[in-house]
DNA sequence: AGGCAGGCTTTTA
DNA sequence: TAAAAGCCTGCC
């Protein structure tokens, strides 16, 4: 067990509820409990000067969360960039939604993961994802005694029957994430080669997947690879930009990190 | 080429 | 009953 001490921007909860990851599950005296491939970390908020208590080692804190946590920028310069003068509207999102950070997710799980949100809300996302989990991923018991499931390799879906697949709820989708594990599985598909180039052109690529259009593949570039000018447009931005930015959105001013400026956005105009 | 209508599983509000 | 962090197919 340590103790850390956060300065910049970070908020647990908001994070948690900010629909770009779907397995933070909270658990006592405010904390959560956080699967990132092959590591479990319970984090609790300790008080309000920013310390933190987490179930890891200094050395894991460093090489794995620090890095998840995406704990390398600077959120609160990204937030400050925004002038109350000129667009009143982001800098009251940023202001209302500070602490949301843009997590390093496996790219892996992040694809699956917004195959699986298309057209649902967040509840049936993560009802569906958890059980996917428990049918295909590893059981592993956290620090606390409690069981929890990895998420599971490409491999482990492909190896779903149609019946265990069925159970999980994913409706019209199963076959999007059956034909995308079986791409990775046997090569066809790499993340990471896929990952090189311009911004639009690994969004061609990604919307070469067979049920991944231009929403998915956004939020793929942003939560799986971590593109933080990514911009996906969902329902919610839609009506955002169409009832705050009848003139048009300055993409230009607020790149690179039009993603950040989208997810404090996104979160402000749900929340309210 | 690019746009549009209709269908799609299931859950949630 | 409509909407939900949409996409695919078929048609024009």
């Amino acid at each position: 067990m340590i103790t850390i001490k956060i300065t910049d921007d970070f908020d647990l909860k908001r994070i948690a509820d900010s629909g770009q990851c779907f397995r933070w599950q909270p658990i006592e005296e405010e904390g959560y409990r956080v699967i990132h491939e092959d590591h479990c970390l319970c984090i609790w908020k300790v008080d309000d000067e920013g310390n933190y208590k987490l179930d890891c080692t200094e050395e894991e804190y460093k090489d794995i969360w620090s890095v998840y946590l995406d704990m390398e920028e600077d959120y609160r310069s990204i937030r400050e960039k925004i002038d109350e003068g000129i667009d009143s509207f982001l800098y009251e999102a940023c202001e209302h939604e500070c602490g949301i950070r843009i997590l390093r997710q496996n790219p892996w799980e992040a694809l699956i993961s917004f195959i699986i949100s298309q057209n649902r809300n967040i509840p049936a996302i993560k009802a569906s994802i958890e059980k996917l989990c428990e049918r295909a991923g590893e059981k592993r018991i956290d620090s606390r005694g409690e069981l929890y499931y990895t998420f599971p390799r490409p491999e482990a879906i492909v190896a779903m029957s149609d019946e265990a697949l069925a159970e999980c709820k994913l409706g019209y989708r199963d076959k999007y994430i059956r034909n995308t594990a079986e791409a990775v599985a046997c090569g066809e598909l790499d993340l990471e080669s896929i990952s090189v180039g311009t911004d639009e052109e690994i969004l061609s690529k990604l919307m070469d997947i067979y049920g991944v259009g231009k929403k998915v593949a956004s939020c793929m570039l942003l939560f799986g690879l971590h593109h933080l000018d990514a911009f996906p447009i969902d329902v919610w931005i839609k009506r955002v930009l169409e009832a705050e930015y009848v003139d048009g959105y300055p993409f230009d001013t607020y790149s690179p990190y039009n993603g950040v400026y989208q997810q404090y956005m996104f979160a402000y105009y749900r929340n309210r």
